[in-house]
DNA sequence: ACCAACGATTTGAACGTTCAAATCGATACT
DNA sequence: AGTATCGATTTGAACGTTCAAATCGTTGGT
């Protein structure tokens, strides 16, 4: 381990002297290799390993007037938090920012309930060049501000206001429960219900209508298996109960969510019932909850949706609209105990899609 | 909403010229108030507000040979995973960086098994200006390499390898479950066992050592009341089964993790034995599902954690030993009905230390 | 009346890179 | 032979800030 004590960092300079070329001719060696001859190429190629040379960002970033990075705001309401993919979905974005040769800079909220000033600070501060947003919602103040000042993003999550944005990824719940229908289905399971959050949470309503229609689709549908539920477990299992008794052994329950599943999995384990064996259970998110107690589930796609956003951003897509809309992505099931029968039960894993 | 097309940002000069004044004591403005003469700082501060002038970070760091920015390196494997709390201290991290005038970049490493190479690369590029540490654990190559480096780096959790290094915050795992087990010692549980995780993980050990103590001061110790079990839930029922039945109803278990607790739930279910009132459950780390499931647990105080980290790295106190030994706080007991005998139950939560 | 000391402000230079334009030499075209 | 063209490389300038040193005007001491 060489230590040279406070010793000065190198420089693009300190490349171009020992290679005897000039700085500029080092800068097209790491950022346009094609521009250089091949013989001089290896040359300064052979001193920047020899001396460690390494650009600094902060110069680059003042010279091309882009910092190389993209903000995500943290909400605490939503990172962090059981059942929420979002912590997943932001090592996903860190990891294949890398090849973009690009940074992400978390950041959260300074004022409770306004966070537009957040992403004003860091555009104004040039630190981030545009934005991932999360946790889209109706009446977003994010999107709009966003396009008045020219700043681009890419949304994890449909931008359910205008639908002239088509900046965003999105997980198409809909086809994700449809799968999940068709699989329980292909079970032997008679009677497929549905247990939702409640309100109109268009996350919510989407995936519901996978299940209504799908059920429609293969003459099971009835309203009486339909069933809603906040996510806190003391509210969700009573809900659960009541559904679960209507449908009966030999049916199975599909959950918005992994907790709601929780909840009616709490109330199987009550009643007696051999989860999979007794009556079939789909969660939705593969939480590590999920892979804990055998939930069969829905897993988010998300290092593909981050590669969609990264590739929107990198692309500059903000005000062009370069496909009609935003991109939908389906998940994948995941197959687990809780939607086999006994019969053919399986320990091991296995997805389809 | 002023909108001009390709408006050039607003540089210091263009301040210093507002104001009339030089760009040196607008800075002076911004960076060190008390040097300027009230009236000036008044003029020149209204022009700041006026134009919408924000210093560029860039160009800050590229002259102050300092990013302001601290990375973390987020590892797939105990992010965003259930059972970790490394989510929200990120979150908490990221709010109180702002206040330290510098910002959080996460990153992944490069290789699956050597962590040190993207250490090196942000540091190369200037990136960041030193690191967070997660996930510390026996023969982690990374404090040597940033000691050698001369690298300022914090922790949260003890450097295990190295006592002379002091620039760690932890948890006290032994003071929280020890807390718990005095906790369920008033509430009239008379035998308390231990469910941990195999091996010699020195966190799992830490936290048993908690429970050994303070029964044995209690006179409650029984070694046939400790088990310990993998995370995976599979697993930990039977474990739990066990050891619920030796203890036997009216006794209560002390786990690792809300994950192990919940393997103790689902055989409390099945028992049939009611949660609290026959027997008393808690936790580790205050996860949504102890929420969910009404489970008492020791939540971490990692607010407080984060706000240490930051100060040692901000301080600069990476060398220098300013305290004889890292910084050890206390867990905060969140008690919920798992805790609570029937006869004063209480759906409220309230938290003790 | 001189000069030291001080507070407030300004000036010069530098941080390390990339863009745009200029230069240089060799090759190809008329 | 003259010149346009092209590829490879170099040069000048700029990005926006802060550090260190210089300047200016006042005040206070002798």
């Amino acid at each position: 381990m060489t230590k040279r004590e406070a010793r000065r960092r190198v420089t693009i300079n300190d490349v171009a002297r020992a290679a005897d070329v000039s700085r500029q001719t080092v800068s097209n060696v790491v950022n346009a290799p094609e521009k250089v001859a091949p013989t001089t190429l290896g040359r300064v190629q052979r001193e920047i390993d020899r001396l460690g040379f390494r650009p600094s960002r902060a110069a680059k970033t003042l010279k091309q007037e882009r910092a190389g990075a993209w903000g995500i705001e943290l909400n605490s309401e939503t990172f962090g938090r059981f059942g929420t993919i979002l912590d997943t979905f932001l090592v996903e974005l860190t990891t294949r920012s890398r090849r973009h040769d690009a940074h992400i800079v978390p950041f959260t909220a300074h004022h409770e309930n306004d966070p537009v000033p957040a992403y004003e600070d860091l555009v104004a501060s040039r630190i981030a060049d545009g934005f991932v947003l999360t946790d889209t919602r109706h009446g977003d103040p994010r999107p709009a501000w966003l396009r008045d000042h020219a700043v681009p993003y890419a949304a994890f999550g449909r931008i359910w206001d205008d639908p002239s944005i088509t900046t965003w990824v999105d997980v198409d719940g809909a086809a994700g429960v449809s799968a999940a229908v068709r699989h329980l289905a292909e079970q032997g399971y008679e009677r497929i219900g549905w247990l939702g959050w409640p309100g109109d949470s268009p996350v919510g309503e989407d995936r519901r209508l996978g299940w209504a229609r799908t059920t429609a689709d293969l003459g099971l549908a009835n309203a009486d298996w339909a069933g809603s539920s906040p996510q806190q477990l003391e509210r969700a299992a009573p809900s659960a109960a009541a559904l679960i008794d209507t449908i009966g052994p030999g049916g199975a329950l599909v959950c918005a969510s992994d907790g709601l599943a929780l909840g009616a999995w709490q109330v199987l384990l009550q009643r007696g019932l051999r989860l999979g064996t007794d009556f079939g259970l789909v969660g939705f998110d593969d939480t590590d909850l999920a892979a804990a107690i055998g939930l069969t589930t829905l897993r988010q796609p998300l290092a593909a949706v981050a590669d969609h956003v990264l590739r929107m951003l990198g692309t500059g897509t903000t005000t062009e609209a370069d496909s009609p809309a935003g991109i939908l992505l389906p998940p994948e099931l995941v197959v687990r105990a809780s939607s086999t029968p006994a019969d053919d039960r399986t320990t091991t894993e296995r997805g389809t899609t």
